[in-house]
RNA sequence: UGGGGUGUAGCCAAGGGGUAAGGCACGAGACUUUGACUCUCGCACUCGUAGGUUCAAAUCCUGCCACCCCAACCA
């Protein structure tokens, strides 16, 4: 990696220094997830800059469930949210925190706006409120603007003790009804909902809105640099405009930054959740998902999708990734640390006709060649192996060098075969392969020196297990099935999840835990499925796939 | 339309007056008891575009174009 600094960090360090805004304090962030719904690799980027700043700078980062609106909000996430933050590797300590922690507080700033005659109490419908917003060339409008701060006092006590109905009343902002930014057009800042709140109950019946209620948020807790997205760029002067107006000390800095899409994928938790309820996916934790929760089902490491963040750096540039690279991170981190075991996931039988009947053989195979500290294993070899049907071709194509007839394999760690003829059944499908061994090739080598430019995987058909395995494949078939003017639904891949239900795998799978990572030898990564894999009913996901330099037919 | 942003390779992304880093993807080769890994080589005569300033411009200036966000009593 470059040593420059994303534009942020380089913000931030221009503000740590003697005479600048932040000079002598501690870097102090905060993520603010709403509780609504499940985290998804994009919210991974912002946990990796807001915990990462922290980090990068001896500073803190709090978690703050930003719970402003009880009609969209449940305790449900809650803690979902919690377990992917703490999977990824981060700490808040003890700094967790609601919104609604600061309701009273919030309250209070209100009430001094009042006295300000800085907020007044419109008591506008929505849908009138929509006809006098004005529009670029008109002011914005409201009759209830200059009401004397003492009806506005009242009103919004009575707001807040229950005296009217949702949507009669609102707190008003006074700003600026002529701006070009419709954000400052005198934005509401409280609204009336009698909904229960799952924290507070139904001791408030008036919530705060996103665009009064965050800056207190980040000023009372001593946030230094509150670090947000895009879209919230335009709400920047209302953010400043509410610490200035208000009284408290603390002045943290809104700076915003690109959220990140991922290719053959939707991100937007609606689209997400339209999955999930059209049970097009088996929940928001598949394996599919872009879910944090999906992508650990599926086998994905925390670690991987930290480095991806941090490779992909951040601009405010609308970016969306190549689903490859993710994966690139993924087999770059499991290739160093996954043990290699063999398992057949479409699997031929292969019978070694010159190969004692009854007799089996032990061999030992290295778990891991990339980290030899791993040791080894012990595997069985007898007479009937199975292979995989990807292995062998009864006519090869060019360049095909795996068995055919005539061909000589290497089977990894036992011996050289050399493959005599096939059997097929009346739809031309091969059901078993022979083949003869070299019984000197003990180990694998050829004792005059003839070279083998094949190995391949197998496993004894006489002490293997069976396993489900489960391949999964993007989710789309486009890359932007955001972007397309069309339906994203018409885009879903309808081979984005192929069950094998007579896989084979070595005998050492026996004492798999729900999961725990493996490398197929030659075939990708696969990690037990943490639901439904059981002793008797081993269930493998494919993580992703083994890069693959063979093109068939060239 | 008004306001706010962004344009460097197929995808990310450095570089902010001195002659286009790096990664992914892709292609070629070496090595290989994983067609993996690793290694080598290749991959932008040019930075949205048109002008201007300068000995020198991706970098500074001006105009234009394209795309994204906002115009909720959502966050």
């Amino acid at each position: 990696m470059s040593d420059s600094k994303n534009f942020i960090y380089e913000i931030i360090e221009e503000e740590m220094k003697e005479g600048g805004r932040c000079y002598g304090k501690r870097v102090h962030t905060r993520f603010p997830p709403e509780p609504n719904g499940y985290l998804h690799i994009g919210h991974a980027k912002a946990l990796e800059i807001d915990f990462g700043a922290a980090e990068a700078y001896g500073g803190l980062c709090n978690l703050r469930m930003d719970d402003t609106n009880p009609t969209k909000e449940d305790v449900e996430y809650v803690e979902a949210i919690k377990e992917d933050i703490k999977w990824l590797g981060h700490d808040w300590e003890d700094r967790f925190f609601y919104a609604s922690d600061y309701f009273d507080k919030m309250y209070e700033y209100a009430i001094e706006l009042i006295n300000k005659g800085l907020a007044y109490v419109c008591e506008l419908s929505p849908e009138q409120m929509h006809e006098m917003r004005g529009d670029t060339s008109t002011p914005a409008r409201s009759p209830y603007r200059d009401r004397p701060i003492e009806e506005s006092l009242d009103l919004f006590q009575r707001m807040k003790a229950g005296d009217f109905e949702d949507g009669k009343m609102t707190l008003r902002a006074k700003i600026d009804l002529t701006s070009g930014n419709f954000n400052m057009r005198d934005p509401v800042i409280y609204r009336i909902n009698h909904l229960p709140h799952h924290r507070t109950g139904s001791t408030w019946c008036i919530y705060p809105m996103y665009d009064f209620a965050h800056p207190i948020e980040d000023a009372l807790e001593g946030i230094t640099h509150s670090l947000c997205s895009l879209e919230f760029e335009a709400h920047r002067p209302l953010y400043d405009w509410v610490i200035d107006n208000i009284s408290i000390e603390s002045k943290p800095r809104q700076i915003e930054f690109a959220r990140l899409g991922i290719t053959h994928t939707v991100m937007s938790k609606r689209k997400l959740r339209n999955l999930v309820e059209n049970n097009l996916v088996s929940g928001w934790d598949d394996p599919r998902m872009p879910t944090l929760c999906g992508l650990r089902r599926r086998g994905y490491t925390a670690n991987s999708i930290r480095t991806f963040h941090d490779r992909n750096g951040v601009s405010k540039v609308n970016a969306v990734v190549d689903y490859a690279f993710l994966e690139f991170c993924l087999r770059e981190e499991l290739n160093s640390t996954a043990l290699r075991v063999m398992g057949v996931v479409h699997p031929v039988k292969l019978v070694i006709d010159n190969y004692p009947e009854g007799l089996s053989e032990e061999f030992t195979v290295e778990n891991n060649p990339e980290r030899p500290e791993d040791g080894v294993r012990t595997v069985t070899f007898s007479r009937e192996l199975w292979i995989d049907q990807d292995d062998f071709m009864e006519i090869p194509e060019k360049k095909y060098f795996r068995l055919f007839p005539g061909n000589e394999v290497r089977l990894k760690s036992t011996y050289v075969i050399k493959c005599i003829s096939c059997e097929k059944d009346d739809e031309g499908n091969v059901t078993l392969i022979h083949a003869e061994y070299d019984k000197d090739s003990r180990g694998g080598n050829t004792t005059d020196g003839r070279k083998i430019k094949a190995t391949i995987h197998w496993v004894d058909a006489n002490n293997c297990l069976d396993a489900e395995v489960r391949l999964y494949d993007r989710l789309f078939t486009v890359e932007s099935p955001d972007l397309a003017d069309c339906d994203y639904m018409d885009f879903l891949n309808p081979n984005s999840l192929t069950i094998v239900s007579n896989a084979k795998v070595e005998a050492s799978l026996k004492n798999t835990k729900p999961s725990d990572r493996f490398q197929f030898l030659r075939v990708g990564y696969f990690c037990a499925d943490s639901k439904d894999s059981a002793p008797d009913h081993l269930v493998f996901n494919r993580a992703v796939s083994l890069k693959d330099s063979y093109k068939p037919g060239t």
